[in-house]
RNA sequence: GCCCCCAUGGUGUAACGGUUAGCACGCGAGCCUUUCACGCUCGAAGCGGGAGUUCGACUCUCCCUGGGGGUACCA
């Protein structure tokens, strides 16, 4: 199995190619097969080396590697001319003229359904023959078997009157050369399959097998844009994904085993196939995402918890407030909302001090609190408990009458990690600190 | 306009002619509980519509409707 990949860096990498990406390599590497990159950088103006930089980055990101060096389609050029050449020798293609006017005026005489059918003249846009007779039949691992009639087909122009080639001729003879064997992508492309197909037919090669995946869409059904969110490869990063969960969950947008949901990046290598793809567009849920993520937050260790976070947020030692933090975080980004005040001083929530810090007796009981803390022996969460529990028993009062104005006091906020625990991270002096900062003097 | 694809709860999916239509996210209620989460229990919510085929259709066929893609000397 032969497969590739190949984006057109016209920005950043979307998580609808991504996804596309995903398949491929899981079918690679699932199955000893082998993934080509191909850069389709044929558009001079939008393909700029920043965007070819940015789909290395997030393939990167995501784990998903290639075999060989990258191919840039601009740089085939000279073998896309003399495949051209060699077609318009055979007289498989023809130069014409013919403007996309003359095609809707062909189109009015003959039907909208006829194709356009030009005449060889000494120069113009190169296009080629479709012909007439048996349909061309596309054949789709996920949908079957898709006929396209010759008679609906226009002849496709594959090169311009200064003899640069299209988008469809080149992606044939570039995917003929490479020796590809399964074409895996979107199914924007399933319309332009016949035109590829007639290349293939021209030049006397067989076609690969393709398999087209389900587009995906917004929330709302739409196309997916920045103002669903996080619609590109970077913007998930950003927003605290881990990848392993983004590949579990872009796998399973088109894709399903049974009710796994759950499945780790070896086991969607060797249960991913084309065959169980669905046909339906799917729309990205970003709460799934969010909750999916969750899971694998939870699943990693402290220490590598740890390091994900140090790196995302670019602070060291965050090792204890990464344990503590784990089971309440389900983003690398909802880490320091939470327990920032950890480091850089409790927050400031006015409603959240009014409601807590200044009721009845909470001056009280704060520094009821604050003896028991300084009187404490040791100072880890269980010390912690003790004294703060021994306070609750003293005053005859619930829990959270104590637990909260504490919570307030060296949080600023009345979300936290749990208040032993996090007390004991910020250690006696500092918690004190605080707590005597809320009594005033 | 023309060509093509798609259609199970709000979302992702399972069922491959016979099931009380399953699972997961989300949502609601409850339990747990020091906040927030996690976890657990329960619940609401679905086969787009119409004709066929069949003893029997979510499953097969056709039509309609709805969504999407293509229709460039873009990729």
């Amino acid at each position: 199995m032969r497969l590739r990949f190949a984006p057109s860096p016209t920005g950043a990498l979307h998580i609808g190619g991504a996804r596309t990406a995903l398949y491929n390599w899981l079918l690679a590497r699932g199955g000893g097969g082998e993934l080509l990159l191909r850069i389709e950088d044929t558009d001079r103006e939008r393909s700029t080396p920043e965007n070819v930089e940015q789909i290395f980055d997030a393939l990167r990101w995501l784990g998903l590697d290639w075999d060989g060096d990258p191919v840039f389609q601009s740089r085939r050029a000279p073998r896309h001319a003399e495949v051209l050449a060699r077609l318009l020798d055979s007289g498989r293609a023809y130069h014409s003229n013919a403007t996309a006017q003359d095609v809707r005026a062909f189109k009015d005489r003959h039907g909208s359904d006829k194709g356009f059918r030009g005449e060889p003249e000494p120069g113009g846009a190169v296009r080629l023959h479709a012909g007439e007779g048996e349909p061309l039949r596309v054949a789709d691992v996920i949908r079957g078997e898709t006929v396209f009639a010759r008679e609906h087909m226009d002849d496709p122009v594959i090169a311009r009157a200064d003899g640069s080639v299209l988008y469809n001729f080149a992606v044939a003879v570039d995917d003929l050369d490479a020796g590809i064997t399964h074409v895996v992508r979107g199914e924007d492309h399933l319309s332009n399959t016949p035109k590829q197909l007639l290349v293939f037919e021209a030049l006397g090669a067989q076609a690969p097998v393709y398999a087209h995946l389900p587009l995906l869409h917004g929330p709302d059904g739409k196309k997916l844009s920045k103002r669903h969110g996080a619609a590109s490869v970077q913007e998930l990063r950003d927003a605290g994904y881990l990848p392993e969960a983004v590949r579990n969950y872009l796998a399973l947008l088109g894709w399903g085993h049974g009710d796994d949901t759950k499945l780790s990046t070896d086991e969607l290598q060797r249960l991913f196939r084309l065959e169980d793809v669905s046909r339906n567009p799917a729309r990205f849920d970003e709460q799934k995402l969010r909750w999916l993520n969750g899971l694998y937050v939870r699943e990693l260790s402290p220490r590598e918890l740890a390091a994900r976070l140090e790196e995302f947020t670019g602070r060291a030692n965050l090792l204890e407030a990464a344990r503590i933090s784990q089971e309440k975080i389900q983003t690398l980004a909802d880490f320091w909302p939470l327990s920032g005040f950890l480091f850089d001083g409790p927050r400031d929530d006015p409603q959240a001090r009014e409601r807590v810090l200044e009721r009845n007796g909470a001056h009280d009981v704060l520094a009821q609190a604050r003896e028991a803390l300084a009187a404490a022996e040791g100072f880890d969460p269980d010390a912690v408990e003790a004294a703060l529990r021994a306070v609750v028993e003293a005053r005859g009062v619930k829990p959270k009458d104590v637990f909260q104005p504490v919570r307030v006091a060296i949080a600023g906020t009345t979300v936290s990690p749990g208040i032993f625990e996090s007390v004991a991270t910020l250690g006696r002096a500092e918690t004190l600190r605080r707590i005597d900062a809320v009594l005033g003097p």
